[in-house]
DNA sequence: GGCTAAAAATACTTAAAGTTCAAATTATCG
DNA sequence: CGATAATTTGAACTTTAAGTATTTTTAGCC
């Protein structure tokens, strides 16, 4: 063994482990809610899934809204980071909206029948506290902005073929 | 008064007033189904917006499961008759899925925030009992089915750009 | 091997929503 | 008006799922 098993008995070792488990109850809760609702979705269902008990849950989340709210936040990041990965990788707006939608497409795709990492559709915004909504509906919009701009500038190319701009983003994301 | 008058107080008035009634908290339910979810919407909800108590809901239905069933199942059927009527109006098959998607549009929207009948868009399958999901099921793959064929004999004709007609079909119910 | 803290389980409490039932109310009709 | 059936209700019961407190198990470390 190399010295990076070392590490393994820093004082981060066990903070890492938990970190790994946090994110596997994450992406497990949010299979779940995207097939169920996060409504029907309850802890015993998850913790089951993950071969625990409800109150093992408590360790990693302090409650079923925080953890709801996480699912949806790790979502909105992951599409954040995929749509900053688009531009940087592709200089036509075009070829960004292109890149940005097949890989939201696939990971949709993943978090219904799939493996690795699932992400769960934010898609019952109303049960969260107004603090965690306004959060997220925040960073909706913004990242509907962008895509907007996107568009918008695709059309002025003349890579686009002119259209409202709104309602095609829109369009296609309900869509997908 | 005409004597339709005197049919009120035939043996069938009670029963027609009951229908009505029904008609109404399937509405009534329809409208909370869509704007918070089957699971999220309590019979308290639905019986208060009607100016009830929940226990009188019971007279209606048997219980919040086949509520829910019967909701979705009057939303396929108005999109049954919507489907029957466009294609009596209309011969061509592109006018007939223009006529229809517009009528579930303004269903839609109306279904949201308007007034009149509201029909409950049937997100909550895997929630039902296996019995009456499956019958959804298939009038749902039914209803595709019979859109798919018309979205081909455009195609056929040359009034529609060719494409892959089942998911060009998904890709439009999903859109709305 | 035994000590310590992390991780998980058991048993419990509480709250909310569904369901049942018998009683009360209301409407209809002779 | 009074009998009868339709409709509605209040109160009790059941179930489900969230959340808590306490104890037990497990894993890392000297």
């Amino acid at each position: 063994m190399d010295h990076t098993a070392l590490t393994n008995h820093s004082p981060f070792s066990r903070g890492l482990q938990r970190e790994t488990k946090r994110a596997a109850v994450l992406s497990c809760a949010a299979k779940l809610l995207n097939t169920k609702g996060a409504r029907s979705t309850t802890l015993t269902d998850i913790a089951s899934r993950l071969g625990l008990t409800k109150t093992s849950l408590y360790y990693y989340v302090s409650n079923k809204e925080d953890l709801i709210y996480q699912c949806y936040q790790a979502n909105m990041q992951q599409a954040y980071d995929q749509l900053d990965l688009a531009v940087q990788q592709h200089s036509a707006p075009l070829a960004c909206l292109l890149a940005f939608f097949e890989s939201q497409i696939a990971k949709t795709l993943r978090s219904i029948d799939g493996e690795g990492d699932f992400y769960a559709a934010p898609l019952e915004f109303a049960s969260l506290k107004a603090e965690h909504r306004t959060v997220l509906e925040a960073a909706y919009r913004q990242l509907l902005g962008r895509l907007i701009e996107l568009l918008k500038r695709g059309i002025e190319l003349g890579h686009i073929r002119p259209c409202d701009p709104i309602v095609t983003i829109r369009a296609m994301i309900g869509a997908m």
